[in-house]
DNA sequence: ACAAGGATCCTCT
DNA sequence: GAGGATCCTTGTT
């Protein structure tokens, strides 16, 4: 399956999150459909590059087409794609996917979950597919890694603001930029989607 | 050097 | 619906 090249990320990053959904992101013997996803802006205080590029957040400032991984609760790893040119700091949070391939695998290391439950939200996502913080700043237009390749698009997108970024300014916390397949049941969060 | 809090998930009620 | 887990990152002193 072919890969997906430099400029498909080369966009801004609400271009890049609406088209991320119904690719899929392979690591190893697993592939998995993106279903639901966030973007994260730079001039956004939501999101990471607010401060400006630190160690932790420096792979969001790189070009794009680089994975952003970040620790999340001290538990979750949050798999992120960065957007746009390098130097912009901005990303498009994995929220939700599908199994494409190697279900068997997934459902091991989700403690034998199944539904929803095993796959919708970003820190099962990060668990499903095995990436940790080590891989952040890895590209994701080169194989040997975590990869990112055409899948199918999807038919319609259902939009809404994004989750859990209560200390955002207001502005902020009501753009649109929570981006769902519609039709699919791998969506953490329904509510607040149209 | 410190304190605060988080782009979440699971379990229990 | 509520609360705890768990530890790193950040701004501040």
């Amino acid at each position: 399956m072919p890969l997906l090249g430099r400029d498909f990320f080369l966009r801004d990053v609400e271009s890049v999150a609406r088209a991320l959904v119904g690719r899929e992101l392979r690591h190893g013997r697993v592939s998995l459909r993106i279903t639901e996803v966030e973007a994260y802006g730079h001039d956004d205080t939501a999101s990471h590059a607010r401060f400006g590029s630190t160690s932790r957040t420096a792979p969001m400032f790189e070009e794009g087409g680089a994975l952003y991984v970040y620790l999340c609760y001290g538990i979750h790893q949050m798999v992120n794609v960065v957007a746009d040119e390098e130097g912009t700091g901005s990303a498009v949070l994995i929220r939700s996917c599908e199994v494409v391939r190697g279900l068997d695998v997934v459902r091991a290391r989700r403690g034998g979950k199944s539904g929803p439950a095993l796959l919708t939200g970003p820190g099962k996502v990060g668990q499903a597919l095995a990436v940790d913080v080590g891989q952040s700043g890895q590209r994701l237009d080169r194989r040997g890694g975590v990869t990112l390749h055409p899948g199918s698009l999807a038919r319609a997108l259902l939009c809404g603001p994004r989750i859990g970024i209560d200390y955002a300014d207001s502005a902020d916390r009501r753009r649109a930029w929570r981006f769902a397949m519609e039709g699919t049941a791998w969506v953490s969060h329904r509510a607040g989607l149209s």
